[in-house]
DNA sequence: TTACTATGTGAGTATAATATCACATAGTAA
DNA sequence: TTACTATGTGATATTATACTCACATAGTAA
């Protein structure tokens, strides 16, 4: 691949990244991944301003990572890929990690 | 999960999800899946100034994504987990299906 | 010692992200 | 029509990030 094309794709891959990239946005992932909800129930579940839900749900519609449509009232969002969890596996082997090596200096106090 | 866990937990993936949210970074992390490098071959590498990339790799060891350790002058850093590899993958089907959702809307017009 | 190299960091600036409030819109229901 | 509900958005203030420059440190080599 050509320099100035992986320069694209970093790119892409940093709005991707960047729209996970807060504890509100993955706990609405984390409360979508069991099935699509409407605003007024993500806010409830993630004890946030709707406001500020709404703001956050369209960054992740606008990364990708998102689906809506329109109920009545309701807007219902969903993943709009499952594999974004794939993520969390990824986060998770990180966390473990860190956690061992934490372990390992507390044994050496 | 009590509510409160799972809030610390989400904070700790979002740590680590911004740590990795950075065209530069990414492409730091696509470099060192290669191997481990020092700052200096880096930064000629990403094409970005040496102090910058200095930043950006404290951030990454501060996440627990890097490594590293001293040789003579050098500071060589490396993955700290491969695992992290496996973040491009989840990334790479969301951009994937974006690509296709674009292509629909092409046929469309 | 001196000169050089690789690296990290403080200070300053510029830019971007976040949260809140108030308001606008649009669908619902009486 | 009026009243209500769910949602999105402009304006604003606050905070966090990113980049650059200059300098300090520490190891190397003559």
């Amino acid at each position: 691949m050509s320099d100035k094309k992986k320069l694209l794709l970093f790119q892409k891959q940093a709005e991707i990244a960047k729209a996970i990239a807060h504890p509100l946005r993955i706990a609405i992932v984390s409360f979508l991944a069991d099935g699509e909800q409407c605003v007024c129930d993500i806010a409830k579940h993630v004890g946030s301003e709707r406001s500020n839900v709404s703001r956050h749900l369209s960054v992740m519609v606008k990364a990708g990572l998102l689906d809506f449509r329109k109920e009545g009232l309701k807007v219902i969002y969903k993943l709009k890929c499952v594999c974004i969890i794939d993520f969390f596996s990824c986060v998770t082997s990180v966390l473990k990690q860190q956690a061992k090596d934490n372990q390992k200096i507390l044994q050496v106090l």
